[in-house]
DNA sequence: GATCTAATTAGATAATTATCAAATCAGCAG
DNA sequence: CTGCTGATTTGATAATTATCTAATTAGATC
């Protein structure tokens, strides 16, 4: 349940090596020899660590050719790294940060339906039916994507399979809902205020 | 430095017993043979992840006879909690909360006042002589009491005392700077409106 | 001072794990 | 098919650490 999870999760970001690496992805991929070099440790010491982040789902990968590139999730970070709060405080979060009672609401049935429709390692078990599940469920994947960058198709595959497997619907599903929008090839997010509309 | 205190908090985190001690202290303080009873193992046990949490300043004691009652620092673990995203991202935490400019700028200067006065495990280094940073030091402070609590004097003398030794000053300039308010030697929180008035 | 209670320290053990060298695997380019 | 390159797997080692029992300390009470 809940609370081996968090274990985890602390457990694997109490080391110094782990750290590092998550913070020399926060600047864009690298491949397995480039983060060995970098830290001078031996690849098999990357492809170690690399297991228990990507058991958090806090990586995903790319192939190119013989090299992987290492890609940090970021969303996933930033949403994991306060959970524990939600354990040790029956309710998540601080008072500050409740902003008006609207907000919250929509917040939390936004969580609901993440929650229902993600696995804890951030997989998606299926896409919604109903529309409106529908459209927290891409945004919340789109937002693990860069505002302002491109990205090739084939990027923007492999980023949506570290969801789902149907990454052709998905895709589809984001243009069609204003998500992203498509110039020869190249894809890049439309502004919040485009999506679902 | 920055790296190794935050591989020390999440390697601490990163266990179930203390994970379960910092959630029941969430519900109030307890004594040692307590918490033993409750997680099912022994007073040595106990000790030892006292130890490590109270290194990173994440508990604080008070002793009533022979007995000490472990009190959880709450605003501090929500503090530390997300200083990771401000190592592995350059900047701290995510857009949707920076609020507006100004707000950002006065905690950006809050911050840099505590992060000057306090030492990396949440004591007072000195009170500041300028008023201004002597009101961020006591609003620090201050917010790791609840709000609508009674305090009886030698609690609140406790309190304080996980910050500086001099007690008996700052329980005074509480008072002065309308952060708090007694009655008949009981004291309880002033609203935050009135802070530093 | 003698005794009681709660906490801590000391010492031992078993489990976990970060790291490396060596071997193997998986694509790719001739 | 053959060799090349980068990644992973295997197996070993050294370090860390959660937990226990036994011994000790620190206050309080009588």
């Amino acid at each position: 349940m809940q609370l081996q999870r968090l274990v985890n999760f602390h457990k694997t970001l109490g080391d110094p090596t782990r750290i590092r690496i998550l913070a020399l992805l926060a600047n864009g991929p690298l491949h397995g020899q480039a983060l060995a070099g970098k830290l001078g440790v031996t690849p098999p010491t990357i492809s170690h660590h690399m297991d228990k982040l990507r058991e958090l789902g806090l990586i995903y990968e790319r192939r190119d050719k013989n090299t992987i590139y290492f890609h940090l999730h970021a969303n996933h970070l930033k949403r994991d790294v306060t959970a524990i709060l939600d354990v040790v405080f029956q309710q998540g979060i601080s008072e500050e940060q409740e902003e008006n009672e609207i907000m919250r609401t929509q917040e939390a049935e936004k969580a609901a339906v993440i929650q229902n429709f993600f696995t804890l390692d951030g997989k998606l078990k299926s896409i919604p039916a109903q529309r409106k599940k529908k459209l927290i469920v891409f945004e919340h994947m789109v937002k693990g994507l860069s505002m302002g960058k491109k990205y090739p198709e084939k990027e923007l595959n492999e980023y949506i399979k570290t969801f789902h497997e149907d990454y052709a619907t998905i895709r589809r599903e984001f243009i069609m809902n204003q998500y992203m929008y498509r110039e020869n090839g190249i894809y890049e997010m439309n502004p919040p205020e485009l999506w679902g509309k």
